[in-house]
DNA sequence: GAGATTAATAGATACAACCTATGAGGGGAG
DNA sequence: CTCCCCTCATAGGTTGTATCTATTAATCTC
């Protein structure tokens, strides 16, 4: 059986008469009369009752008719639901992204994307940049969304968001009175940082940028978030070096202070396997690259 | 595209393997690779990721794949059901039936049928014998369950049961003394009949009888079914002549008397139009036989 | 009863699915 | 690094079968 057979019976059924049908198929007379038979034959049964000048449908017949349409639509649809899985429209991705992207990043880049593309399921794994790394190699997350810098020659990134990294202070803190504080000022002031596990190459980063104003920060508290180091400093702990963004964290009692000198920024950028030839990742890069250019 | 097409990809979906897909189809590589690209070409994009080396579903492919192992399944799955239809187990079947038969005949008769045939769907349809006949023309009903005598060219009967006519009449009446009831005893009592129109067949056949007495049976009161016959009977309106079965009619203060003489007997059948090829009637009538054989 | 209509049958043709043979690219073994 | 094998693609010939033309058989209408 093919689907010729199926085309070629609706259509009989729909006519009731041979001839009409066979024009409305662009085919002569005999060859239908001929499929028709095979497809009666294969199925073991007739599917017409013929007189010389009449046809009509026997019950299996009809029977046979709302399945055999129900075959054709499907098929109509499945054609049409891969095509949309081609151009990315449609089907399932799998973001991974580090909490501090939930301030506004991830929240914007997928409002766009889901207004843009409602037939996708995106599904979402808070994870840290390292374990973005892994996840995307593993194919657990098909798009990640972390903080640079990174080394992981398989994947792809490209930076959505450059900002200036910002010394977080309790509010009544002396420094706090300054507009701008150099890095070197903090040397004596106890530290609440992400721990060197889940901070990544942010951890690197704030490292390095203590060693040239010549002093090793005095970490007095590790924690695993960032809204958890801002709690911890408007409680007076300690001081910590954040993301600009972090200021969208609403918490009594601290204050953002530039630093002083050449900023120095942090970059958070969307991930994806170098590998990766995915029309739905595609499509999220290019929502990820818009909203990049409006935050600019 | 054909059936073959997807029946070519889900194997190569399911293989990863062109050679091997080939053989479990037992066609060569080669056409198996023409037909997949035919394939791909027909719907706008690639199925398949192909390294020399290895073979991979797209993302597309992926969904297409689900899409065509529905559609397969669907294809069995209505060549399966059409088939059932063919030997009559399953599909639809209308029965018209009169009043009388539902006190014990109708039930009989459904019970073992949805028991053997429980995927046809049975319509029921209460009508009298002048109705089903029509209905039966009309292809309204496609089997019916009516009293004889009949007259309809286009339509098959087969007696199913037979059973005399009896007397009915109040508990207190002189005549339930006797054992057994001559016609023309009831010449000058009331009558409680159902009316012409309704009655069909039986209503001319009752007349006949009470002719043959010598007399014309004075009706008090035309009513529509047995059962109300019945009743006004038990309210001391008059008497009636129904079948033995209406005996089934459990009503405080009548009786049933058998009639003096030969028994008249009045026939139930079955009926379908002469035309009807439907396998669902075929098995129904089976049905019917074989209830009519226990009754007897 | 003649002509028109409709579906089936018979035989010829053409298309396309299939086969065989071969090529190209890549991975793995020595 | 080279050679061989594995895998899929391409080319061209063959076969099967869907289609076409021509005709027949049956039935309805005028």
């Amino acid at each position: 059986m093919e689907l010729r057979h199926l085309r070629y019976f609706v259509t009989v059924a729909e006519e009731l008469h041979f001839g009409r049908a066979a024009t409305r198929l662009s085919i002569v007379q005999p060859s239908l009369s001929q499929q028709i038979r095979q497809l009666e034959d294969e199925l073991g049964f007739p599917l017409f009752y013929r007189t010389k000048r009449s046809v009509e449908l026997t019950d299996a017949g009809k029977v046979f008719l709302t399945e055999a349409q129900h075959v054709l639509a499907q098929v109509r649809e499945a054609k049409r639901t891969a095509q949309r899985a081609y151009r990315g429209e449609a089907g399932r991705l799998v973001v991974g992204y580090i909490s501090s992207s939930t301030y506004d990043l991830l929240p914007m880049m997928l409002r766009v994307y889901r207004e843009r593309f409602p037939d996708v399921e995106v599904a979402l794994r808070e994870l840290t940049t390292q374990e973005q790394l892994r996840a995307l190699e593993r194919e657990y997350i098909q798009v990640g969304l972390l903080r640079l810098p990174i080394s992981a020659p398989m994947v792809n990134v490209e930076v959505v968001r450059r900002e200036p990294i910002v010394c977080v202070l309790p509010e009544k803190h002396p420094l706090a009175m300054r507009e701008r504080i150099a890095v070197s000022l903090l040397a004596e002031e106890p530290f609440v940082l992400q721990s060197s596990q889940r901070g990544g190459g942010y951890y690197t980063q704030l490292m390095k940028l203590c060693l040239a104003s010549g002093f090793s920060p005095n970490v007095i508290q590790e924690v695993t978030e960032m809204h958890t180091i801002v709690s911890l400093v408007a409680a007076g702990m300690g001081v910590s070096l954040v993301p600009l963004s972090a200021r969208n964290i609403r918490s009594q009692g601290v204050a953002y202070r530039e630093l002083e000198g050449t900023a120095t920024l942090t970059e958070m950028a969307v991930a994806w396997p170098r590998a990766s030839r995915s029309a739905i990742v595609q499509n999220f890069l290019a929502v990820a690259r818009e909203t990049a250019t409006n935050l600019t």
